[in-house]
DNA sequence: GCCAAAATTGACTTTTACGTAAATTCCTTT
DNA sequence: AAAGGAATTTACGTAAAAGTCAATTTTGGC
């Protein structure tokens, strides 16, 4: 068993199963919610890098704490080269928001952080007065 | 109608849900989960303002995406003050997880705010050339 | 061309994190 | 004391995001 299929240009489901950490069901959902659309040969599915890609992205977005619905929304900003005027505006707009969220994540991350690492330094101030090693 | 408890030593359960925009039943699941613990007068919650801070804390939680079994396993951390050898090992093994997974979640946001940016960038840029103005 | 392994589909189930509604109780205001 | 307004309890409901299972294909290797 090869570890990439043998065109060598397409992915198999289970070499993105493996490879991500997910099942098949999850990647098919994916699917059935219209964020990934991979190619077929008769039922199979092959996926192209970009799908791999794709899913990536997918996955980062849940690590974040994003809906399927928020991460479809977001692709769709990716995605959208809009010509017109007020749907840049909505784009941009729209960016601004998700910056927001994000940022605040961020700040969220910061202080948790900070957290930790005060109680991990009491821990380990704890254990040398016990005269343990780390 | 005063903005705090008349003894205004104890929040009431919607003053929580005003300043937080969570609802009551929020709140209330999170008690059942055994994350708060406030109080009683009778049959009513009284809030102090550590309940408080650990609402505040359950939330920001929320924000990152964990779910209620791993903000329970975290404020464990904050709360156990083992004075044994081997649970103190455990604690900062379990501290350095959750920095571990927080410093991924760091790096994703980073990386997506990265790629929002640069569509951000690419629509002014288009809403320039359309001589739109901002 | 056959056959085991891999992939697909569809239906049903599960878990998490609450929402909602009804009945009840407590407090206060008139 | 009657009424009205919060707060509580109990119980059932639900949406999202998969997991599970069974019944078919499909495919790739020999």
């Amino acid at each position: 068993m090869a570890a990439r299929s043998e065109i060598n240009e397409y992915f198999t489901i289970t070499e993105l199963t493996k490879e991500f950490g997910v099942s098949t069901r999850t990647i098919r959902f994916y699917e059935d919610e219209g964020l990934i659309n991979p190619v077929r040969r008769g039922r199979t599915r092959l996926f192209r890098p970009s799908d791999r890609r794709l899913l990536s992205f997918i996955l980062r977005g849940k690590r974040l704490g994003f809906s399927i619905a928020e991460i479809r929304e977001i692709l769709l900003m990716y995605k959208e080269p809009p010509g017109e005027e007020g749907q840049l505006r909505l784009l941009v707009r729209r960016i601004h928001e998700k910056r927001g969220e994000l940022e605040q994540k961020r700040r969220d991350i910061e202080e948790t952080l900070r957290e930790l690492e005060s109680v991990e330094e009491a821990s380990l101030t704890r254990m040398a007065e016990l005269g343990v090693g780390t």
